[in-house]
DNA sequence: GATCTTTCTTAACCCGGGTTAAGTCGCTTC
DNA sequence: GAAGCGACTTAACCCGGGTTAAGAAAGATC
């Protein structure tokens, strides 16, 4: 057994050597240059106004990110859950200050690789580079996805799909962030709650 | 002065040639495998169910993207004008069909070119497949920035936003679709802009 | 175990937007 | 120019969600 200057979950390991095809020199090589974070809950791991400069992998814990209105409210955009990546990717790309918020909702271990690093590994290893882009690729369907979303359906609709297809969430995070990320106030996801039991 | 399949505009090719840096040449062979296709305002390019292979660029015209509800309702999700280019990105890449419906506003002409010609020349011209990435990093910023915006500004906001950045456009279309564009109902849009004339 | 904090629910009130329908204006068409 | 059509506004009604505040429940902390 080989000691990692982070411990990475078995995801984290198969992602990147079965889907990806590393070596395992290759992915030795990359798990060098990625450096634990840990963001205790409510912390911020970035804010509006920073550069993203660095890939997180979110080994364990959760976290929301979220915008700000001028009257302060929080709108919170997506959440993050273990083997998803936090950060904000516009920032991350253009390397210029951002507009999001992203904050733990509970305990965080993040495994860190610096942008510097990660280009500099892609160049390297072709594999990475394809991956990276498969990866925008992915994420700018699901953007699309969650803006069709929004416009298409109701927030008791939205409210039933989340329900479906991640119950686990409803028991992990309060339920005052479920209803900002269906841009609703929380007294009204109790009462479509409450609405919702009668049938 | 010589004869093209199509016409495209000064942009078109101002484009290709000043932007992507296309030599003539290049550029005289992209635009062979263009072919110029004509949408009559109401018509469709596209509906949610068909498969998007091709890339449409508006030469002329106007075109509006939505998604319809199990009600029938539409949501407009956004406009095209000239110089944009029409489609469902998603079904484009993974040749499935996509969701969306894509309606001419106003007559359009459009300058077509084939999913297949496309890639064919994509990996003869370098310089054309950058562009291409570019373009869907862009894309996939502006779905972002317009999901953010969606969730953090009010339909007042995001109409004076409009209002501000594209003028023009309350010009050209009618009012009950820049109502759906920003998530309510024709009356409610005519309050909105009465109450806001005494501002 | 008592206190404090966080979270969720509930009630009461009010306002704004959806809904429906009618009416006006402008443009096309014959 | 009369009729018809599409687009926009307006009015009236109703319902749902925001807002605020209070109370209950569950966890955390000491």
């Amino acid at each position: 057994m080989q000691l990692y200057r982070s411990e990475p979950s078995q995801q984290f390991i198969d992602m990147f050597t079965k889907q990806v095809g590393l070596s395992e020199e290759e992915f030795d090589l990359l798990l060098s240059h990625f450096k634990r974070e840990y963001i205790p809950r409510k912390y911020f791991y970035l804010k509006a106004g920073q550069v993203c400069n660095q890939k997180a992998y979110v080994n364990k814990g959760s976290a929301r990110t979220y915008t700000l209105d001028e009257g302060g409210n929080e709108h919170i955009i997506f959440f993050a859950f273990e083997d998803w990546w936090l950060g904000d990717l516009e920032s991350y790309y253009t390397q210029q200050p951002g507009k999001l918020y992203v904050q733990a909702m509970e305990d965080c271990e993040l495994l860190c690789i610096s942008k510097t690093d990660f280009d500099q590994l892609q160049s390297q290893v072709p594999a990475l580079k394809e991956w990276d882009i498969a990866k925008k690729t992915k994420s700018h369907f699901a953007t699309m996805q969650r803006l069709m979303d929004v416009k298409t359906f109701s927030s008791e609709e939205r409210y039933l799909q989340l329900l479906e297809k991640h119950p686990h969430i409803f028991q992990r995070i309060p339920l005052q962030y479920i209803a900002s990320y269906l841009d609703i106030e929380p007294p009204s996801l109790s009462r479509m709650r409450k609405r919702l039991l009668g049938k």
